[in-house]
RNA sequence: CGGAGCAUAGCGCAGUUUGGUAGCGCACCUGGUUUGGGACCAGGGGGUCGCAGGUUCAAAUCCUGCUGCUCCGACCA
């Protein structure tokens, strides 16, 4: 392409309410626009990186057998409301009425379309497996959309789904698209990492998601520094050290804490390490009050809490609820608060001689022994991994990062074949359920992504597979043998099948070089007067800034190299 | 939804405290000079000051209501 006659327009200056790198940057090179809060149009340019994304996860999910389909956007409520999410999805998901009033929705995700499709078509066991899937817009009406496309209302996914007839075809077709997406994002040149996830409001049995780490992102990736365990910090697991404590058993006493309401006070003030504190936290659970124990120096993880509870959207009691309880805000502990279920993480169950609330305002309890002060019906996992801590696999230490999730694949098991009647026949005739996965990746956030890992203070710095153009030609000066030289050159290139930008602009040459670094192709070519005189060009690596001589006559093959020869 | 902030030319901002004819830089247009890392000179175009009310002789500026956007939190395939 010719830069006169594409339409990218740069920005000198940072716009205002771009908070993150990957938001300033697509703004900035020209990739995108804002429309609305979380609403993007993509420019000629931003949509040249998203389409190379999208081909190659076409590819690599065409040889993983899946099929490529489009799905409407616009459904009908009556499909969600078989399969109870109208009601369960909550308010993000996109509603609207048509003129006769009837309920629809923007689909935030197509398992009920694409269930409905093939409870419809497919009949026999001879017709699976299959694998369906759909590069689209989405909608989510998030409660607070930010940081540009990584969290946008409307942006591109590719969801796919998968139809077994039993557990060991979904696993064989789960395991392939698990293979497909280490593909994807390793042809991308994307630093990630597969983890295991939560499920969430999908819903199902296992689930990875693939998080590109960045300082950016939303969620926390725990890894093993040693192994390859990899888990969201929503559900990671980790073996703590745990402290034999070898002490008599004293009496309960009541202390006065006047206005310490927090664990680092209490250290503080009582000298007591945090390991000996209980931390009590109330939480709504179905019918009843949930109250969750972790040791002082832990956080509990609600997610965890939420999953042993069966609660999707697990959440702290209101303050009101507090006057029908035996306790106070900010004292609250486990011995004698009366009737709420009382789910203890497995390391309180080792304190001795420990402090938690005394259910009044400025008392704490000290030499609280479980079980002995008070009853726990359940033990369990409920603390949030710290860094440092143990793998359960392999005793390695546990690291903490920022991960920005680009993909999810899910077992859904039954879970809407099952409400949404989606069965086949088997061999023998019996009807019987399909056996579901589905995946998706996030594109318009993944292109971010990659943004977050690949740039400097001059710009994008463009991984090779993404980048909008391989080779960008600049012209500088207005000499004609030099800008005929220039388009020569790039004429051949392109015929070469190399994507090239030729910045042909009426600009001075450090408006091209600076539009040129933002952009981030990774290789430039200068071509001005006076490295024409020596019969050379200069081209320079953006990645590494590397800048070589090449002779003119000999330069198609020496590109070709330097191509082969980037990531 | 709770808390905070912002809204003035395409972008970045000043002007608002103390009411009196709307400005700066970049970008854009014309002419000229320049021309290898965001040029210079001269001239020029572009604004219902987010919207709606109110106060006032007079409102970007004061008051009320609304809307949009950003940030923190809650939330989130």
């Amino acid at each position: 392409m010719k830069m006169s006659q594409m339409y990218i327009p740069t920005l000198k200056e940072t716009p205002a309410d771009a908070e993150v790198i990957s938001h300033q940057l697509m703004l900035r090179a020209g990739l995108m626009r804002k429309l609305s809060s979380g609403i993007y149009t993509y420019l000629p340019l931003g949509y040249r990186v998203i389409r190379k994304f999208e081909d190659i996860v076409r590819e690599e999910l065409n040889k993983a057998g899946a099929q490529e389909l489009l799905l409407p956007a616009l459904q009908p409520a009556e499909l969600w409301e078989e399969s109870g999410r109208f009601q369960n999805y909550g308010p993000e998901l996109m509603r609207l009425k048509d003129r006769h009033g009837r309920d629809f929705c923007l689909g935030p995700t197509h398992e009920e379309v694409i269930t409905d499709l093939v409870r419809d078509e497919v009949r026999s066991y001879k017709e699976l497996p299959l694998n369906l899937y759909q590069i689209q817009s989405k909608y989510r009406d998030e409660i607070r959309p930010r940081f540009g496309v990584l969290r946008g209302r409307e942006f591109i996914m590719k969801d796919a789904y998968s139809f077994d007839i039993d557990e060991d075809g979904l696993q064989e077709s789960y395991q392939k698209m698990y293979d497909a997406y280490c593909n994807i994002y390793s042809r991308c040149g994307l630093e990630y990492r597969p983890v295991e996830a939560d499920t969430g409001a999908i819903g199902g049995s296992d689930s990875h998601e693939f998080m590109v780490l960045a300082d950016a992102g939303e969620d926390i990736v725990v890894y093993c520094e040693d192994c390859n365990y990899a888990a969201n910090l929503e559900l990671a697991k980790s073996k703590s050290d745990t402290i034999e404590i070898d002490e008599e058993l004293k009496e309960l006493e009541v202390i006065d804490t006047p206005a310490i309401t927090t664990i680092e006070e209490l250290v503080a003030e009582l000298d007591i390490p945090a390991e000996k504190m209980i931390k009590a936290v109330l939480y709504q659970g179905k019918d009843e009050i949930i109250l969750a124990l972790v040791r002082g120096d832990y956080q509990v993880n609600d997610i965890k809490l939420g999953n042993l509870l069966d609660i999707v959207n697990l959440e702290l009691i209101n303050d009101d609820a507090y006057e029908g309880l035996d306790t106070v805000k900010g004292f609250t502990g486990p011995v004698n608060l009366g009737d709420v279920r009382i789910i203890a993480d497995e390391l309180v169950m080792e304190v001795v001689n420990g402090v938690a609330g005394a259910n009044q305002t400025d008392k704490h309890h000290i030499n609280v022994n479980p079980q002995r002060d008070f009853k726990v019906a359940e033990v369990a996992d409920i603390r949030e991994v710290k860094e440092g801590e143990k793998c359960i696999h392999c005793d390695g230490h546990l690291s903490l990062t920022p991960g920005i999730e680009v993909g999810q694949v899910f077992k859904l098991g039954t879970k809407y074949s099952e409400p949404l009647g989606a069965t086949f026949l088997d061999e023998n005739g019996k009807s019987k359920p399909m056996v579901m996965g589905c995946y998706g990746i996030g594109i318009t956030r993944t292109v971010a992504a990659a943004i977050e890992q690949n740039y400097d203070e001059d710009g994008i710095v463009w991984p090779k597979a993404l980048a909008p153009f391989l080779v960008e030609i600049l012209v500088l000066g207005k000499n004609n043998e030099v800008s005929e030289k220039a388009e020569q050159i790039y004429n051949q290139l392109t015929s070469e099948g190399i994507d090239v930008l030729l910045d042909d602009r009426k600009e001075r040459a450090g408006v091209k070089f600076n539009d040129a670094d933002l952009i981030g192709c990774p290789i430039r070519i200068t071509i001005g007067g006076r490295s024409l005189k020596e019969g050379a060009l200069e081209v320079k690596l953006r990645k590494t800034g590397e800048e070589l001589k090449v002779e003119i006559d000999q330069y198609l093959s020496q590109i070709k190299e330097l191509i082969a020869k980037l990531d």
